[in-house]
DNA sequence: GTTACTTCCGTAGTTATGTACGGAGTCAAG
DNA sequence: CTTGACTCCGTACATAACTACGGAAGTAAC
């Protein structure tokens, strides 16, 4: 592979990371993202670190995390507060889960509606809104 | 229970609901909500129904549907166009599923974290992180 | 009937998450 | 050394999903 992802400009850095220029830029003010030195004149260089950590931004935030949890996400990063991060991680677990059984029981009620969708005509409450009210 | 949901006014109906006066007159405006009959003067009247349908909509959000999605899926409700909403479930089964892949590996990775939190200090790369990239 | 609280309606402001733009400087190719 | 693409930076605009505001009108309590 001759693309190696070290001394990106933030072009083909934005480019490999999947985002617009001024994405990256956007998170470099949000503390996301550092502003890299610029080794070789005024222009800043990105590597492969940078690309994976804008692609972990953006899983993240697919899993419904926003950007300033996915900021307290990334300071469990470096090991520090060893404490606060375990305890970050068990809250964000204990939504993960919460949303996983919301998702499931969504899952099931959809199911069900695909599944018998020719025989529900008549019915006047919907699989699918009666899965959801039972929280 | 003295507190039935028949003939509310639009303040009791959001408080039942759990959101703001503002957020039902939104709903309306977006078609999310119909605006009921005035059964005794000119004040509009909300029941049960309504308030499931706004719980409907939190439920759904927080489970990452935009506004614009579950005005679709509410849309199943009604039972009209059979076909157009079994391939409109179908559409939403599919996304449910993909989240569900996803949130099953943050939630591997989350309680890897919370549980070796305290082993992997000298460790470079998070667990967290390392779980997401490989995606 | 007066007062206090709601509702109604239109319009405007807010937050989160980007995107776009304009002008000046930088860099590599020809 | 000029040309054309790219970077840098600040600022402005965009979209989703609310949230607040202001004034007129309705309604309930006293
Ligand atoms: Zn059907
Ligand atoms: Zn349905
Ligand atoms: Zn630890
Ligand atoms: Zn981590």
């Amino acid at each position: 592979m001759e693309n190696n992802l070290e001394n990106l400009t933030i072009g083909a850095f934005a480019n490999a990371a999947g985002v617009n220029v001024e994405t990256i830029r956007f998170y470099q003010r949000k503390g996301l993202l550092l502003e890299p030195d610029r080794p070789y004149g005024s222009i800043r260089r990105y590597g492969g670190s940078d690309v994976a950590r804008v692609k972990f931004v953006k899983s993240a935030q697919r899993l419904g995390f926003s950007l300033d949890e996915i900021g307290e996400l990334l300071k469990l990063e470096d090991g520090t507060h060893c404490s606060e991060a375990a305890e970050l991680a068990a809250l964000r677990l204990a939504d993960v889960r919460a949303k996983l059984a919301d998702l499931a029981r969504i899952e099931a009620a959809l199911s069900k509606l695909v599944g018998e969708c020719h025989v529900h005509q008549g019915n006047v409450s919907c699989p699918l809104i009666a899965a959801l009210h039972c929280c």
